[in-house]
RNA sequence: GGCGGGUUGGCGGAGAGGUUACGCAGCGGAUUGCAAAUCCGUGAAGACCGGUUCGAUUCCGGUACCCGCCUCCA
């Protein structure tokens, strides 16, 4: 079996992977709070978890991993654009606006997630599905001594956490000395942080022990993950940027309040993402939705290309004239894949083992790029169009779908060749080569290769080939 | 101010203490009615300074620059 190799932010190493239970891999990863389009930085890490969930499942088997991934659907900003809608006559009540709003951000987000090759996780979990188990870890803390109440908020009482700030590399009193935030009166402890917090009369709120109010956003992923894989579980992920305070926070309420589990045994961060060299924004103009990218014509599957093009510890910079040679390579592997391999034996075809070794290594994407090309280099065109299924880049079913195209468009392939390599034999002694070109130009349209040489004429369908003008032309 | 990451040829981007990464682009050639495609060949690097070593782009230290987090942004 595969050894998969990772690198651990717990240890800040590059470790063995070994799961609790083989028969049962456990990732939990934090998802998008859905409140609007998702950007590209979003679509990083959904990219590269993707990619380990399918290794995963490559080694383990598929029935024999178990991925959550959450909708944070509690939120300031959901509220605040709920609350516009109202405002701008919408009808329905504010607690109507906030779900409809979730519901449609949802669907967005499965349909834009969908379009870059990501498979749907096992369980994606909404935060409002599990009030009430968030609740009842928050009186578990204050029972514990590690949260108390004070002014209809619950805290955690950060100093009840002896390894708080172990993950992040901090210590307590050295964020506190830099802290720039105004510290709340009712806080024990600058750095103590929000388990639950009273709702204003319009804004959503569940009952609760300690009045109506709704949870703080650390202990939604801690209830989530533990209501769904259990006090201890093997590879947790998310943006750096969540690294501090948000995984600090979920490990230290996790492991109070299940002293018994050790919670994440690997923590996994992807690098943040830069377009241009720039971090995105919207004030310097380089911010951008999945959305927009599609709508450009920019295929998903070439923006997962080049998410894959950079390791994930390692920032990522988009630019278009990556995704020029990324949609360049990805034609070039639907062309010849398709017109070369066998759809029979490629569906038993393993993914290439070079391709899987380099995923193992701490998913270095851009090795396993590299021994793709090396695949069509060397011709291996099963194993090709089997390891371009498995990175959800291009899938067995496109190159099918392709294949029967250039099938069913054969017969008039072989009879413009005939017609081409007459008309050119013509021009060779007339000297006029209007009619050769003009069919050439015909042939070019319709997205066929027009190759011409002393062994004579050869008509290659394209990355652009299109059968119904082919058709056409007859 | 605190913590962390980065700096490789024109561009993207790896591995390895000593042997060509690779891809794209470029250049030269073959081929061609024109073109496209293909094939062959080829130049080009390791931010800076020091240390360890027989030998460092690869290990260690420092400097410069860039980036992120410290604000419920992935």
């Amino acid at each position: 079996m595969v050894t998969i190799r990772l690198t651990n932010s717990k240890t800040r190493t590059k470790e063995d992977f070994v799961p609790i239970d083989p028969s049962n891999v456990r990732m939990y990863v934090c998802g998008p709070t859905v409140y609007d389009r998702a950007h590209l930085g979003n679509a990083r890490p959904v990219v590269v978890f993707d990619v380990l969930n399918r290794l995963l499942r490559h080694v383990y088997g598929a029935d024999h991993v178990t991925y959550v991934r959450n909708f944070t659907d509690v939120d300031d900003k959901i509220n605040a654009e709920a609350l516009r809608r109202q405002k701008a006559g919408s009808p329905g009540t504010l607690e109507e606006l906030i779900h409809e709003r979730t519901e449609e951000t949802i669907a967005w987000y499965h349909a834009d997630m969908d379009a870059l090759g990501a498979l749907r996780p096992d369980h994606e979990p909404r935060a409002t599905e599990y009030i009430g188990q968030m609740i009842a870890m928050t009186q578990g803390l204050i029972d514990t001594g590690h949260a108390y109440a004070a002014s209809g908020h619950v805290l955690f009482r950060v100093r009840s956490y002896k390894d708080y700030g172990k993950l992040s590399g901090r210590s307590i009193d050295d964020m506190i000395a830099g802290a720039r935030v105004e510290v709340a009166p009712y806080k024990e402890d600058p750095m103590d942080f929000v388990l639950w917090k009273p709702s204003s009369g319009e804004e959503p709120g569940w009952e609760s022990p300690w009045g109506k109010g709704r949870p703080g956003w650390h202990i939604e992923c801690s209830a989530m993950s533990h209501e769904l894989l259990g006090e201890s579980f093997d590879i947790h992920g998310g943006g750096l940027d969540l690294q501090f305070p948000h995984h600090e926070n979920e490990i230290a309420q996790s492991a109070c309040a299940h002293p018994h589990g050790d919670f994440a045994h690997y923590w996994l961060h992807n690098e943040m993402l830069q377009v241009e060299g720039k971090k995105m924004s919207k004030s310097l103009g380089n911010f951008f939705t999945v959305r927009d990218l599609l709508d450009q014509g920019i295929p998903g599957e070439v923006i997962r290309f080049v998410l894959l093009m950079t390791h994930y510890r390692s920032p990522m910079d988009w630019t278009a004239e990556k995704a020029v040679a990324a949609a360049s390579k990805l034609e070039d592997y639907l062309v010849l894949g398709a017109r070369f391999f066998d759809p029979v034996v490629a569906r038993k075809t393993k993914p290439a083992q070079e391709v899987v070794d380099a995923l193992a290594d701490d998913l270095n994407t851009h090795l396993a790029l590299t021994e793709v090309d090396r695949l069509l280099g060397n011709a291996r065109w099963n194993e090709l169009t089997s390891t371009l299924d498995f990175l959800g880049l291009i899938s067995l079913g496109r190159f099918e779908a392709r294949r029967a195209e250039l099938d069913a468009s054969a017969s008039t392939i072989l009879r413009q060749t005939e017609i081409l390599t007459s008309l050119r034999t013509a021009a060779m002694a007339s000297k006029d080569f209007s009619a050769v070109d003009a069919l050439k130009s015909a042939l070019i349209a319709a997205g066929v290769e027009v190759r011409m040489s002393k062994a004579g004429v050869e008509l290659v369908p394209g990355p652009d080939f299109d059968s119904a003008k082919l058709e056409a032309l007859q």
